[in-house]
DNA sequence: CCAAATCATATGTCAGACGTTTAATTGTCT
DNA sequence: AGACAATTAAACGTCTGACATATGATTTGG
């Protein structure tokens, strides 16, 4: 691809564009190495800051990673699926929080893509997988815990019942779900009848998991599901009565 | 954050660690202006080159835009459903790209997330959408269409349904996941046979949609996604007797 | 009072230089 | 000859300083 000067695009992101097409394209095979800065800035006839800023776009994407020394240089990164569920959960995470999504709407997408493989995890789950499904059942049923160790437990459970299925796309897709809503949750403060009654549909998950029943599996998820959700909408009318109640008293 | 110069880490990626972190913390809120490069640069004690490079860092990612002139700057940016679509997309399609995902696994996937909106699409669905699917539908039955054009409109028919469901974050989700398996499915020659039985499908889907009747839905969609995967599995073993055959005779 | 010219600010780009890391080469000693 | 040490070269990481350009704010002229 041609680079123009005269476009109100960055040059930088010109040329990280044309890169980037071109791994896409399979053009750049993965583990190639880009020609060195020095070269590339005069193929692109620009300086090597701007080359480098291009540079650091692709790395800030996990495309490229960088080596130094006689043999370093810029090489085209293989996108490992670790990679990608950082800059999911990231991205998931801000889209969340700017965007006024509700908390309604993020929990019915987080259950509604957990129920479509809870199937796959009932006919697939290893014995490693249901035995991390209730270690965390049986730490999330002890009195000390915290909301946060409660809440990070919440998702080492479902992250366990989603791997699963044994499909890393899927993995991959839901890891931004699950864990994006962790800060969400962590807004609803947890009672301890409400934890009795999670840690009870969790066993009862894990039950389902254990015996094959994927029906069983799917009608506990729906539960939780509304369970969840009706817990929301009574915290949240909680809050928002004490907020009248403060500006009554204003 | 402090930075580290003695770290093994770029100051550049630390800065945009700093940053990023502070946007996400919410303490940068959204449409708040950076400091100038040249403060941050003092701020950070490193010179702006550095500084730059770790904006460029956080543009790439849509953390923040920036603009020219008098009042300009670093301004953190929004990041709106639409920025969010097409980073998952690009990150989707490298990871399946580069990873040797399985049209299988990759497929699995696919119909499972979209099998999960599915009833809430039978449920919500606005006649526009309907609209879109029935207009895509009839589309893909013209017989000069190219194998591309028909791959859009199969994209954009199953789009249609996983928007009908009305909640942008499963949208969001499942943009990836739909948009990434077209580079799989081009690889797939389609019939014209083929083509007709997927058109039928595609109708039968938006009458379950019409008629409200989701339990139909989902059972075309899992007999969708089974034909998928045979005509899939059969191009595979074709080819791959193509391939036996010239390698017997070099 | 409005419009045009000017100014100030901030990003975009460039050139050149130096430091640091790293691997390959060279050289020397046993 | 072989092993270890010193040198070299390539490449990235960072800095300084400068100029170009875009754009809002200010001033000036009619």
């Amino acid at each position: 691809m041609k680079i123009d000067p005269d476009s109100p695009i960055d040059l930088s992101a010109q040329i990280a564009k044309a890169i980037r097409d071109a791994i896409i394209a399979g053009t750049l095979p993965v583990d190639e190495r880009l020609p060195s800065e020095a070269e590339l800035s005069e193929q692109f006839d620009v300086s090597r800051p701007t080359v480098r800023e291009a540079l650091k776009r692709l790395a800030a994407q996990s495309l490229i990673r960088t080596q130094r020394g006689a043999t370093g240089g810029a090489f085209v990164n293989r996108l490992t699926f670790e990679d990608a569920y950082g800059q999911q959960i990231t991205t998931s995470t801000l889209l969340l929080s700017m965007n006024a999504v509700s908390f309604q709407t993020a929990c019915e997408a987080r259950y509604a893509l957990e129920r479509a493989c809870a199937p796959l995890s009932v006919q697939r789950r290893s014995a490693d997988h249901l035995a991390t499904m209730r270690a965390e059942a049986h730490r999330q049923a002890q009195p000390g815990l915290t909301d946060e160790a409660f809440c990070a437990s919440d998702v080492a459970f479902h992250r366990a019942l989603v791997d699963a299925a044994g499909n890393p796309v899927l993995s991959y897709q839901l890891a931004g779900a699950v864990e994006a809503m962790q800060p969400l949750m962590n807004m609803i403060t947890f009672t301890a009848r409400s934890r009795e009654k999670i840690v009870a549909f969790h066993n009862q998950i894990a039950d389902a998991v254990e015996n094959g029943n994927g029906a069983a599996a799917d009608a506990v998820l729906a539960d939780l599901a509304s369970y969840t959700m009706e817990l929301a909408q009574s915290v949240i009318a909680a809050r928002d009565a004490a907020k009248n109640e403060a500006s009554h008293s204003n």
